[in-house]
DNA sequence: GAGTGGTCTAGACCACTGT
DNA sequence: CAGTGGTCTAGACCACTCC
């Protein structure tokens, strides 16, 4: 016979969590707000101190509330996001076919992203590996040709890291321009895709890959990133007119302060084969 | 005179769980191996058992492995991510254009997303809500208005959320069409796009915006989510010709099962201003 | 049944925050 | 300096897995 599985009371920490979010969700405490100390929980629900720590802990790992030495636990306030538009990509492409003067004064303000200039320092390191099987696959070469490697950061005063990416693109692609191979070229009027322009080639679609995971411990810290807040990750892959895959870049966002926003362009339906039909439904 | 903070060695158990990812890293701990018991763990460090135990929970936090009682914390294996892709959208749009014996065949399969219709079971629920102040904002109506909104949600043999999304959409929009009202009318053939067309919409921009944050404990138990796994938010809002908001729309997305995928077309350059210029650089 | 991890407690020490 | 939360320990009890 199947041991039907005990029924188990849920533990006291997912209680005092729960209790807290709904308090939060439902106004009562409002963002800056501080929670009850560690002792007054005990109190309230009757536990020990250790397990009122362990409930801030999951409220801590569900990016709700912050805490830290000697400070009570605070509500978090969200951040304002940034929001990262797909339209950039046309932007960019318009860029890059606009004379040099132009492309100068707005290359720069390209990198600054929303944000004042203030105290940013970027960095660009080149360099060139092996393709690896992944990118191979995906550039349809051989594991063992080389690409190039792009890595793109920038910190604030703090040394915290603002934005993050690395990108890749065969050598054999570009290496007829030897210029794109060297770092202290950046920042490159124009961006990559006039980088690419000077090689002959023309994007002409761009593919987003989204998806999203918890920081390690180190990025956390790299980002200085609340507990509970998750990184997007972005895979940009850029093909020609052939189909053929030219770049790939991979970036990082800390999902708090980000928002990612595509715009997709739909064709209209043709004049005579409009929907018809008011009713719908089972027929 | 500013305090220097005081150098203070890291917590044991950090020092404990990166080591242990450092080891997952480098592959010496292989998704689906077993890590050491906590036992060992205390003994090889030289901490307390609970110092050990904490460790484990930071990885758990982050992802990287699983663990439940009386079995040891072993290294996650990522699951196979479904992609949804935006060329859904003018899959969709063309299918709404079809005749009524096509819709129908192809709108079954439409909510079937990648995978055996098995054991899934659908829910649609409709009612009609005050618009509030944030979508009142979207589709500039007043905040007291109403909307309809339209949940849906499919599950799997277990309970499971396998699909979860809600939308709106302005009822002085669609009361001319009494049948779209009315949730008995799911699941309509052709979708939401054709729904639209009965009243004489049609959609030409659909804006994505994607953010990611951890999932509450009740969250993760309806979707059935391991710790450290965030969840994907993502907004869709559907314009028509006058760029007037027709459609808002809430998705949800387990961030160790799903890829968002956003392909953008650029128009090309135009015929005689192609960029020009073989070298780039600082000029 | 032996061994495992999950929950919970109690208490010590330390770093940090406020006043 | 009083009070707070963060770290760490030691130990008890329970639910579960595996042999």
């Amino acid at each position: 016979m199947e041991p039907r599985p005990t029924v188990v009371p849920p533990p006291i920490q997912l209680r005092i969590a729960d209790d807290i979010r709904m308090q939060i969700e439902r106004g009562e405490l409002k963002p800056g707000a501080s929670l009850p100390t560690l002792a007054e929980m005990a109190d309230r629900w009757s536990c020990s101190v250790g397990s009122a720590r362990a409930a801030v802990a999951l409220l801590k790992a569900q990016g709700l509330i912050s805490s830290g030495r000697g400070r009570a636990p605070v509500v978090r306030v969200p951040p304002r996001k940034v929001i990262r538009s797909s339209e950039r990509h046309q932007v960019e492409k318009d860029l890059a076919a606009r004379p040099q003067a132009e492309r100068a004064t707005v290359g720069e303000a390209e990198t600054n992203h929303n944000m004042q200039i203030s105290e940013q320092k970027f960095r660009s390191r080149y360099d060139q590996i092996e393709a690896g099987p992944n990118l191979a696959a995906l550039f349809r070469i051989e594991p063992t040709d080389p690409v190039l490697r792009r890595r793109y950061d920038s910190t604030d005063s703090a040394d915290l890291l603002l934005s993050s990416s690395v990108s890749y693109m065969p050598i054999a692609l570009i290496s007829s321009n030897p210029a794109l191979l060297d770092e202290a070229n950046e920042p490159w009027p124009g961006g990559t895709q006039h980088q690419l322009s000077t090689v002959g080639v023309e994007i002409m679609t761009m593919i987003d890959e989204v998806t999203a995971r918890m920081p390690t411990t180190v990025e956390a810290q790299l980002w200085g990133l609340p507990d509970g807040v998750p990184l997007i990750l972005c895979r940009r892959i850029s093909l020609d007119a052939n189909e053929r895959v030219v770049e790939v870049s991979d970036a990082e966002y800390p999902a708090d302060r980000t928002e990612l926003r595509f715009v997709t362009p739909l064709k209209p339906w043709p004049k005579r084969g409009k929907p018809s039909g008011r009713q719908g439904g089972r027929s």
